[in-house]
DNA sequence: ATCTATTCGGAGACTAGCTCCGTTTTATAA
DNA sequence: TTATAAAACGGAGCTAGTCTCCGAATAGAT
């Protein structure tokens, strides 16, 4: 159960969490393009009720990520004291496994919510500059470069493009190991 | 003057190239979500006749897009005899710029077209394996990846990220010249 | 049990995609 | 020329989806 904020009538509350959970289920097997009536009519609840507590479809797919990018988060803190290249690059691993597996989450999170982009950005960063300071990626690179770089590679993919995945990775990373601008 | 097909009528004719015209600069300034009765509307004729000459949205697009399309196709063969590592690069960037330009346009011409899409990988392709058989390029690697690491780069871009688009081809390109499976 | 603030939910306004078909235009040939 | 048939036009109107508004229903406090 996932309080939206601090006491919402029980109706309320009830029907929040299950627009929700409805919520990523459908995402997940239609993509986050399905109609939004009918998230509501499978939630069991009125149209109405959707739009008061979710007031457009960015709001709610921010709601549906959020536990997702919080996990990214905190990933990135527990990998802060770890030696920095692997750091990185399980870091990276575990976004480009998020967005394989929820349909392109990096690229919805940045256009349903700068704001949470911005903290992905933020986390992420403090590992890339870890790499940097050992000398491990060429200096010029920004951590919006990278989630640029492996959101889009995950996004909108076929089957047999996912499996194509983690080369494309491995040629990212040896990539950013070269020398830089000096 | 672009002939659709042979003999058609010359108001028809005429009506074809306005509304490829339109759509050109509409997309252009707009990107290619716009309305498609502005479209029609800017172009001076019914939304009938739009529908009539280009059946759905992708159609038009790749109406619009094919001779940019051809010109990348045309590039590639033109650079098949230059040295391979040479070739490949300027290739890539043509297509990175081609990109940036019409809006990420090699994504949409995935989505809109795959047969353009699959011209433009074979046409690439060549070049590819000019570049492995030099043994430049890692040999794990599919035409598909790179025009997919591409497109990603440049897709949806703001001001500030397509000033990054050159180091992040440097990154991608000095990522490919590593070792491979081997 | 009563009352009121909160929440519900669907009717309906609005927008964009797309189709259908009566009207208009072009090309042809008499 | 003019008549005619085929081709093309274009917008009314259908569908589907987004989003709003407000009378009805409900929770929870007294």
């Amino acid at each position: 159960m996932v309080q939206k904020t601090a006491s919402l009538r029980a109706d309320a509350q009830r029907n929040y969490d299950l627009l929700l959970h409805t919520a990523e289920k459908i995402f997940l097997k239609n993509g986050p393009a399905v109609a939004l009536e009918s998230i509501a009519r499978q939630a069991g609840v009125g149209i109405g009720t959707l739009y008061r507590h979710f007031p457009n479809r960015e709001s709610l797919i921010e709601a549906v990520y959020a536990p997702k990018v919080l996990a990214v988060i905190t990933k990135a803190s527990s990998l802060f004291n770890t030696s920095p290249d692997k750091a990185l690059l399980e870091w990276l691993r575990m976004v480009v496994r998020f967005s394989e597996q929820y349909n392109g989450f990096g690229i919805l999170v940045r256009q349903a919510s700068m704001d949470a982009h911005s903290q992905l950005a933020q986390a992420g960063s403090q590992l890339l500059e870890n790499a940097q300071s050992a000398q491990l990626v060429r200096s010029d690179i920004m951590i919006t470069d990278l989630l640029r770089l492996v959101n889009a590679l995950t996004s909108d993919m076929t089957k047999e493009e996912v499996a194509r995945v983690d080369t494309l990775i491995e040629v990212i990373l040896s990539g950013l190991r070269s020398s830089g601008t000096a």
